[in-house]
DNA sequence: GCGAATCTGTGAGAAAACGCACAGGCGCGC
DNA sequence: GCGCGCCTGTGCGTTTTCTCACAGATTCGC
């Protein structure tokens, strides 16, 4: 689930400078919902700043992640294309600043501009895979080695390549439970034990991935990483 | 999972020919791979007659289902847009009838013709919005819940709004467990549950679900169906 | 219409996931 | 620096999922 690579960063200047042209700029506070699950909303958003986190709620209070939106990060493209209400949440984590665009901008973009349409075709190429991904992690590894697989990501998204990975502040139990599909105390667990054999380490408002090759072999396979 | 409303019916005739005009024609035979998952390859297809089924095969010998397609459906398209590895292989079910269109082609026509980039845009949001269904149901019901989904989906498309549906031939029980990422001997099993219940009927070569709003009680909430 | 291959139904035991309970720990605000 | 609230670790019993085993049904090819 890692976050996506930019959206606004695979724009020509003059998309982007037409993107802009049509949006309008906001300013999101810290805990604002900008999307609501289940509403109808044509609106695209792109972010030029801070972060969110798109989930999605079940009826019995539980809790789906979805993705998570940074810098240069688009979202609500999909209601945006064919019409039909929000699918998750979003959320902001932190104060962000957003454009705006609404559907009449955005139609007029896809239509004439090639490299604007392009961007959103890989964009939404890139989240199908990870959600391809996701299905069939779900479909055929245990609790436990989504869990590896998910710190793999994680890994791999601050320290790129490296043997070892800080992440700070450390992702809290319950979230990391969201998003491989698990509970809060299976991610416990699971921590105490990569903890006691040294592939983890959590101390001092961070979390260490200590040892990004060896955690790897506790996946079956090897697939990805 | 159902099948997917048809993207070549999504055309304009005048993209529709264009399209024709840069895609080759290719006869394919029952139990034909069409495309391999992992290998490379960016071509994309659109079918024109029969049909196929996406999966991915995990190393342990399981089965990911993962798309139907059918007659107007494309697939191959992520891998053309990224330029990676196919996520699925795409087997064919019975002798079909595609265009195979090369990658320059594909670039030309999402670059000169914003009708055929917006129908792959409505495509790709048409899938997003399924893996995000199926993710959410992983992850909040259970497999006997997620069969009386998958069987209300079957319901809907092939007959819409009716209160009974009648699936012929009917789906076997190992294919169903990998639509819902479950085994065979559970779906075997809520199958005679739900038979016992009046609620589904299996004989004379054909699935009968028979009483859809009965069968949809028997869901958690109700969402979707 | 016979036989082989495939699919279906069901039992039983093992493994995994789940939910609850509760005792610290840790962090933040006052 | 104290208290309160949230987060973490872990035990334990229940439910669900998974796997294996095997008998009976069905389908398909010849």
């Amino acid at each position: 689930m890692g976050e996506e690579t930019e959206f606004l960063g695979r724009l020509q200047p003059e998309d982007l400078q037409a993107l802009k042209a049509r949006a309008r700029l906001r300013q999101v506070a810290r805990g604002e919902v900008i999307v609501a699950q289940e509403e109808p909303g044509l609106d695209v958003y792109f972010v030029l700043s801070g972060r969110a986190v798109a989930a999605i709620y079940a009826d019995n209070g539980r809790v789906v992640a979805y993705r998570d939106i940074g810098p240069g990060a688009v979202f609500g493209e999909i209601a945006a294309i064919d019409g039909a209400p929000r699918t998750a949440s979003v959320e902001a984590a932190e104060a962000m600043q957003v454009l705006v665009l609404p559907p009449a901008g955005f139609r007029e973009l896809t239509a004439t501009r090639p490299g604007f349409a392009w961007a959103l075709l890989e964009h939404l190429a890139q989240q199908m895979r990870r959600m391809t991904e996701r299905v069939f992690e779900y479909s055929t590894m245990l609790a436990r080695e989504r869990l590896v697989a998910e710190l793999l990501r994680l890994a791999e998204l601050h320290a790129p390549g490296a043997r070892q990975a800080e992440l700070r502040p450390p992702p809290n139990h319950f979230d990391l439970a969201s998003r491989i599909s698990t509970h809060r105390e299976a991610v416990s667990r699971e921590m105490s034990r990569l903890s006691s054999m040294g592939l983890v380490e959590r101390a001092d408002g961070r979390l260490l991935i200590a040892d990004v090759p060896r955690l790897r072999a506790e996946m079956p396979g090897g697939r990805e990483g």
